[in-house]
DNA sequence: CAACGGACCTGCCTGC
DNA sequence: TGCAGGCAGGTCCGTT
């Protein structure tokens, strides 16, 4: 389900609505995400105030003074923010219960999500202190992606799907991202110049904005906070279209796999 | 350090 | 209709 423009979506969703609310109760029903949500959020989080809710990468910031919740959508999740009236499905495995009879229901069926705690800056924790920059920040451009690649022989695709390198970047909008800027995705990241690199991080920035601005893109069920789909999808260009003509050239667009995640790209438009 | 495969899960679709 | 197999929007971790 979440590609970064789908976490921003549910970020800008969640934000207002539990922004400077007061926790009452955490109701865990399942803690075996990719982590153990720690039961000891049942005894810290009640009394504490939300005083900001923010993202790094993929990964939602809920800060609350005394420590902030570190939440991961994995492939599967997502939140929305309910009346606690709602009786939960099957696969919502936890609700983080505001003092407005309201809650913020974490449902996620393939549970490779996670919800931890960290009372240090978050910024410190393990999972994020070695991610790369944001790709709509001022701080990546083509200049950065050409220095990193210089020597990696790994695919140029995996090179901007690897979190170390740029964050947020998964497997729709990195086949999107590459179609858009001409480039072939099996091409070694380190042979590639830095004008293209430039046009690269350029799509990258216009793919994700684009997505982003409308809602993210809804394979199966992504739903934003309001349970309203994104709207992107009609916008894909080869993402899952194998077979069908390019839009640019008619070319039929073709499937492979790298690192067991499939690919679409023109043969003719991305050399 | 870089690259790769395996691991974690359920749901859905296809084909027999 | 049932069932096996393959695939899915992520990413960490251990091994080469």
């Amino acid at each position: 389900m979440p590609e970064l423009p789908e976490v921003e979506t549910t970020l800008r969703g969640i934000r207002p609505l539990i922004n400077h609310k007061i926790i009452k109760s955490i109701i865990i029903r399942e803690p075996r995400l990719r982590w153990p949500v720690p039961s000891s959020l049942t005894t810290k989080l009640p009394g504490l105030t939300v005083q900001g809710v923010t993202r790094r990468g993929k990964y939602l910031l809920i800060d609350t003074g005394k420590g902030s919740l570190i939440i991961h959508l994995g492939m599967s999740g997502n939140l929305r923010v309910i009346s606690t009236k709602v009786a939960p499905n099957k696969h919502d495995h936890v609700d983080i219960v505001f003092d407005n009879n309201r809650c913020l229901r974490f449902r996620d069926p393939r549970r490779f999500g996670c919800i931890l705690w960290t009372e240090s800056p978050p910024e410190q924790h393990s999972l994020l202190k070695n991610l790369g920059p944001e790709p709509l920040g001022s701080n990546f451009d083509g200049g950065y992606l050409y220095q990193l690649s210089r020597g990696r022989k790994v695919a140029v695709k995996q090179f901007i799907m690897n979190s170390k390198v740029v964050v947020g970047i998964g497997n729709i909008y990195a086949s999107e991202s590459l179609f858009s800027s001409g480039i072939r995705p099996t091409i070694a990241a380190g042979r590639i110049s830095k004008q293209r690199y430039q046009q690269l991080s350029d799509s990258i920035k216009q793919v994700i904005g684009a997505a982003i601005g409308k809602g993210g893109t809804t394979l199966r069920d992504f739903k934003d906070a309001n349970g309203k789909p994104g709207y992107f999808k009609q916008e894909l260009k080869v993402y899952g279209k194998q077979g069908q003509a390019c839009k640019t050239c008619d070319t039929p667009i073709k499937l492979i796999r790298q690192g067991q995640r499939a690919t679409y790209y023109c043969s003719k438009c991305q050399v």
